[in-house]
DNA sequence: CGGTGAACGTA
DNA sequence: CGTACGTTCACCGA
């Protein structure tokens, strides 16, 4: 190991950090990490930023320490493209998101939360123009301070070039250490399971860096064969576009003599069209035009017109080129939560690829895809949420409803119907005495769903079960609280869905984070979360252990998840060679 | 040119 | 369609 140097300028980070903590920080818009600090608390030692890179690799196998870092994408992208591999993080933005809610994070914001400032108040990006520059001028302790006068970070020190210094950069370090020392205070008082949240939204956030850099395996040929299926072959030229484009709308039109001049895309000329044929629709989506196949022949044309066009527009040949790489890999940018619940988003189709497209989506020689999916996660989730004795009962069972469907006196499909419509609100498909039923048999689980209701209508706040905060307020818009009776239950809705999709997120996560740490020493890595759902990619000779620590990995994080009770989830799990292989 | 809503893909 | 997300298109207003 390079020579370090001990900084005894001790940072107390308090009782809940049970192993040695190191700092990695990054000067912003720095393309390396710089600098960083490690130790016990009390201790921080620094180390040259040439052998960083070898350091941080060492500083892992010896201490292997929880990293601190304001965000993984500023701080880590570096070192995942250079394949160092971190195992525990705080990823402050990560808390940030969890303990205040919100998509969006920041170290000025972070910082501000920590040292109880409003996020009002929290400076803006550097404008770099005269008035800033005397507003500067004014502050007495701008010279070398991180801390304004105000309490805020310098903003030229979060979005600007102020860090250019060892000495700037160590202050940039303490005051991440301070902010995260902070965080975990709060998340303490808050809730027990919010630590164990944040370390593994922490580490979702690095995972999110490995799927961008790893992408997901396509087998090129079969993808643009299943994409001239629908859209017609490559164009080379803007005219071989418009022939294809025409081609396509020349099966729909042909059916309408008299109105082949309509635009398919225009949903009025779609409706005039259908009206003229004798169909009155009040909107022209699919589901509403499902129930008119027979009516003419223009309305299956339609709808077959309108799947083509998906894939011709969407994840056609231009997708393919923009974002398949050379090596067959579809890559997109990863979020690790979303601003409502708190689910993994992702770019470029890897969460909205169609079903048809699934068989291209294949293993690399030599290798195996091990994909696994939650089963009926929410309610089970529910279960876990409520504390619902009876209902975490009837998670011991494979098939969660079978259990409930007896203790309701209804049939399988009547109780699945039942449970749905009590978590999602859902009208349509009446299940009214089995609703009572639920009533009556699950009172805990059914009355955590009307709390979350019921606070989701005043636009209060929830908390999710591992604690991330969801302010129902700040969420849905334009939706003055008490004026409209219409919003109030949209944001009732609301807060009931995000209880549970936000839960459910939350135990995907943990385990994701899970199987990405027990399967990656055998040559496997995670390449797509899809809310429930994993897909490992994994040397052909490994698949079998992979899948039967994919499995285990579920065990483990449930149990860390809920803090030890019990639950029950399960997981289908297979080994396939293609995406779309295993699915029923 | 940017914002909005319709439409539709996924869970 | 119960809730989310991302993408593309046409349209609107500047």
């Amino acid at each position: 190991m390079p020579a370090v140097a001990i900084d005894r300028a001790t940072t107390h980070l308090g009782p809940g950090w049970d192993r040695p903590v190191a700092v990695l920080v990054t000067a912003p818009g720095g393309a390396e990490p710089a600098a960083y600090a490690v130790g016990p608390p009390g201790a921080i030692v620094t180390i040259a930023a040439p052998e960083l890179r070898v350091t941080v690799a060492e500083i892992e196998d010896r201490w292997a320490p929880r990293w601190v870092v304001w965000s993984a994408r500023e701080d880590l992208t570096a070192l995942v493209a250079a394949r160092v591999r971190l195992h525990r993080l705080w990823d402050i933005s990560q808390a940030h998101l969890l303990l205040h809610g919100g998509g969006q994070a920041h170290p000025g914001l972070a910082w501000a939360a920590a040292s109880g400032l409003s996020a009002d108040t929290v400076p803006g990006p550097p404008r770099g123009d005269l008035f800033e520059f005397a507003a500067d001028r004014t502050d007495p302790r701008d010279a070398e301070d991180l801390v304004r006068a105000d309490g805020h970070l310098r903003p030229d020190a979060v979005h600007g070039t102020w860090i250019e210094r060892p000495s700037r950069l160590r202050d940039w370090a303490r005051a991440a250490l301070a902010t995260a020392a902070a965080q975990g205070e709060r998340a303490d008082s808050l809730s027990p399971r919010l630590r164990t949240t944040i370390h593994a939204e922490s580490a979702a956030a690095l995972l999110c860096l490995e799927l961008e850099r790893d992408g997901l395996p396509l087998d090129r040929a079969r993808i643009e064969g299943l994409i001239t299926d629908a859209a017609g072959p490559r164009p080379h030229s803007p005219a071989d576009e418009i022939a294809a484009r025409t081609a396509r709308d020349r099966d729909v039109l042909r059916h309408v003599p008299g109105r082949e001049g309509t635009d398919l895309r225009n949903p009025a000329q779609v409706k005039a069209l259908l009206a003229a044929v004798g169909i009155e629709v009040p909107t022209t989506r699919k589901w509403v035009l499902e129930t008119q196949r027979a009516a003419h022949p223009v309305v299956p044309a339609l709808l077959a017109w309108r799947a083509r066009e998906r894939i011709a527009t969407t994840y056609g040949h231009r997708w393919l080129a923009a974002h398949v790489g050379p090596d067959d890999r579809l890559r997109g940018q990863w979020n690790a939560c979303d601003g409502a619940a708190g689910r993994m988003t992702a770019d470029n189709g890897l969460h909205n690829l169609p079903a048809t497209l699934r068989s291209g989506v294949a293993a690399a020689p030599g290798f195996r895809f091990v994909r696994a999916d939650l089963g009926q996660i929410e309610p089970r989730v529910l279960a876990a949420v409520s504390g619902d004795s009876a209902f975490a009962q009837a998670t011991r069972a494979d098939d969660l409803y079978a259990p409930v469907a007896d203790r309701l006196g209804v049939d399988r499909p009547a109780a699945k119907i039942a449970v749905l419509a009590a978590m999602y609100g859902q009208r349509s498909g009446v299940a009214g005495e089995a609703l009572k039923g639920l009533q009556r048999a699950y009172p805990v689980a059914m009355a955590t769903l009307d709390e979350a209701y019921a606070v989701g209508v005043r636009g209060g706040d929830v908390r999710t079960f591992g604690g991330r905060l969801i302010p129902t307020g700040r969420f849905v818009r334009d939706a003055p609280v008490g004026a409209d009776t219409a919003a109030d239950a949209a944001r009732g809705r609301f807060a009931r869905n995000a209880l549970i999709q936000g839960a459910a997120a939350e135990l995907f996560k943990a385990w994701a984070v899970t199987v990405r740490a027990w399967t990656a020493p055998l040559g496997a890595e995670i390449v797509l979360c899809l809310h429930d759902e994993l897909l490992v990619h994994a040397p052909e000779s490994a698949a079998p252990e992979v899948a039967a620590l994919v499995e285990r990995a579920l065990d483990d994080a449930a149990r860390r998840w809920s803090g030890g009770a019990p639950f029950r989830f399960v997981s289908d799990t297979s080994i396939l060679t293609r995406w779309s292989q295993a699915k029923a």
